[in-house]
DNA sequence: GTGTAATAATTGCGAACTCAATTATTAAAC
DNA sequence: GTTTAATAATTGAGTTCGCAATTATTACAC
């Protein structure tokens, strides 16, 4: 029937899978008033030493582009969720930093989503998922 | 270092590889005048009797809302990759179905994508990746 | 030290979606 | 056979990005 190899089968199935997760935890989300993409930039931030990051590296690290980032960091920076920062070595680089209140809304936010994450996951062994993670890092 | 649990670990690692994946896969199918989602399309139709569809089951084939194929669809008619079908017994419905044109396009790129994917894929046993994509297919 | 290249961030423009509401048609209830 | 509900698709309005170009600053070569 498909005449796909294991691989591309594999690509297009990962790919579709990433995506209705992703809606999912938007709807999930949206009770804290925050989007997933939103819930990933406050996660990187809050783990980050002096939960603080630039903006280059926290595009990497959500996977995102660096215009992506400007323009998602805006609207949280309004709703203070974020703080700009600049670095004084070098001119060119502008820190973002988790500001307290958005250290509560990710805490709460953290809750629901990975209750979300466990209901999502179910029928997968423990550690099946360590496994099947890593190998997704492999990927790309 | 990070406190989340494995499920939701697994949950943000998905997410993150498949929006890298979509992102490598667009750039290698613009080669064909094609985005990623629209080589999906093609695909699903390519696979499906008749090479044709309802516009609701090709949103969830290919992880869309009714509304995102209504708006996909309407570009790649008008190059002529797909060819709009009217039901006899359900004025309702719109049909799909996938034009000379359009196989001729999928083919070609099918190479290109199933190279990609080979490519992205590399590192993975084979065995391992049948069984990566069943418990992806088990999540959400 | 001056000119060239690299790096960080932003902005203009457009593309690709989603959600909510709307239209059209069919099915179901009674 | 009418109402009422369900289903399929589209449209209006808004959001969320990406790419390419631009600005600002720092590093490098010589």
């Amino acid at each position: 029937m498909s005449s796909l190899t294991t691989a591309a089968s594999l690509v297009l199935t990962l790919t579709e899978a990433g995506n209705r997760v992703s809606r999912r935890l938007d709807h999930t989300l949206a009770i804290h008033g925050i989007s997933f993409t939103e819930f990933r930039v406050l996660h990187q931030l809050a783990q980050a030493p002096g939960e603080t990051l630039r903006r280059v590296d926290l595009a990497e690290a959500v996977g995102l582009t660096a215009s992506g980032v400007t323009r998602l960091l805006n609207p949280m920076e309004k709703i203070h969720l974020v703080e700009k920062e600049r670095n004084p070595r070098d001119a060119r680089v502008s820190l973002v930093r988790l500001s307290a209140t958005g250290k509560e809304i990710y805490g709460d936010a953290l809750a629901s989503f990975s209750q979300r994450a466990e209901d999502l996951a179910v029928g997968l062994p423990g550690d099946r998922m360590v496994e099947l993670g890593e190998q997704l890092n492999r990927l790309a």
